[in-house]
DNA sequence: GGGGTGATTTGATCCAGGTCAACGGCGCGA
DNA sequence: TCGCGCCGTTGACCTGGATCAAATCACCCC
């Protein structure tokens, strides 16, 4: 919370010297299985806003690791309806859901000019090979999507309009703090209508909400940057509204 | 469709001899790889109704494959909201998404008696570091986890109640084919209120969407066993309803 | 069979949030 | 500078499904 903890993100052409390294791939590695790793890691492919990183249904040749700017995630079904399954930002892991069938099964597009780094499925699979710390990490990090994903279940199918809001106001927020930046000021960088599609809402009811929570002091909106005045409050609300656990 | 299609699951002591064994962990693997696998895995662990394989919290032990019965995994969150994240049946892979830090993050509960392969992780480690095809299987299966809660997310986030009862059905219906059985009576073998968890609905509703899909000749309702009379009807409802998606 | 218990169905009412519509603000190109 | 288009906000209204209540059903045990 602290005005001192101001610090911007230290970029670098090498994972090893990458202040992200340890939300990234690299986290677990001797420094040696860095040097390797990051002997097949292209960094900084820049993407344009609004452009699409890879597509649904597109071969899975690579993993891709956000190094600044943001990115959504968005998968569209027979019916053709839309989803948007997620929002990433750096130190983020994109494209773990394509092992399945070595097809990406959604869409990653770019919400702001952002950079990412590139690491080849086939290459990372020898190197996965030889460095079974490696391995763990990728699974640690598939079994956290997952963990990730089941949270999202829990707030769409047990929260109300503001419960859902409040928690992913929440849940960027500590995501900065973990990249080592303030909590506070959270950029939303997305639409509306993003966020709306994301959170299963219509977008006025997002506009709604985020206004009511203004007016009562919780937050205060200034275009897309968000500022948390109250993070208990927001805490609180977060879980208010929510539905009964039915005894099984 | 055809009543000479009905066929009994074999099981047997051997994932070798399992005829399940192509929807689960052995899938891919040589015959040798096979062999090495079986060694591992204690077959036919019962688990009685109603009784917990694990717990959330529970630290990693092992892995779980279902042998038959079935069973759920729910989640807990810090407000006691209780969330179910999905039903498993013969052939599913269950615990996968402890590896994030070797600790459960669901608890799995049987729903009715039920019989589990238990697989070790320790032990399966060792083996992943010996078979690539083992790790490709493995990170196949947690990638099709992904993707299977993907398609949950969409279906709870865009669907009506109708749409999320009728995609379920379908789904059950398809699970059973998969396993060589008769798509048409698929067993609900969970409690209304567990279905209702499941879809993000009250049991009222699940109990009004199942007697109207009757009435209207769609599905025959007897107590938890639920034939598909019309599956062209049953997909048309699934998606009719459905929010329509909001352009970028 | 009878009675208890929990699961399921059905009915009546209510409200959070979806829908439709109008307006305001900001950015951009001519 | 004006005008246009895209967002975002706000208001009024309506509906799907939640909520409350009660009846019925299935199952088990004595």
């Amino acid at each position: 919370m602290g005005a001192a903890s101001q610090q911007l993100e230290q970029l670098s052409e090498t994972c090893s010297h990458c202040s992200l390294n340890y939300l990234c791939l690299p986290y677990g590695l001797s420094q040696d299985d860095v040097s390797e790793l990051e002997r097949l890691v292209s960094p900084g492919t820049p993407v344009a806003m609004n452009a699409e990183l890879f597509g649904q249904g597109d071969t899975l040749t690579d993993l891709y690791a956000i190094r600044d700017g943001s990115m959504k995630t968005v998968v569209v079904d027979e019916d053709g309806l839309e989803q948007i399954l997620g929002f990433y930002y750096p130190g983020d892991l994109l494209g773990l859901d394509g092992f399945a069938d070595q097809h990406h099964h959604c869409t990653a597009v770019a919400l702001e000019s952002t950079r990412v780094c590139r690491i080849p499925v086939d290459r990372l699979d020898r190197l996965v090979d030889k460095l079974p710390s490696l391995r763990h990490q990728i699974m640690r990090l598939m079994s956290q999507a997952l963990s990730d994903e089941e949270r999202l279940l829990l707030t769409l199918g047990r929260k109300n309009s503001e419960g859902r809001i409040s928690s992913l106001l929440l849940t960027l927020s500590r995501r900065r703090e973990m990249r080592g930046l303030d909590p506070s000021p959270v950029s939303l960088s997305m639409k509306r209508s993003e966020l709306a599609n994301f959170l299963s809402m219509r977008l006025e009811t997002v506009s709604r909400v985020l206004t009511r929570l203004q007016r009562d002091g919780v937050i205060r909106v200034r275009q897309s940057r968000v500022d948390i005045l109250d993070r208990e409050a927001l805490r609180s609300r977060s879980s208010r509204g929510a539905w009964a656990a039915d005894q099984s």
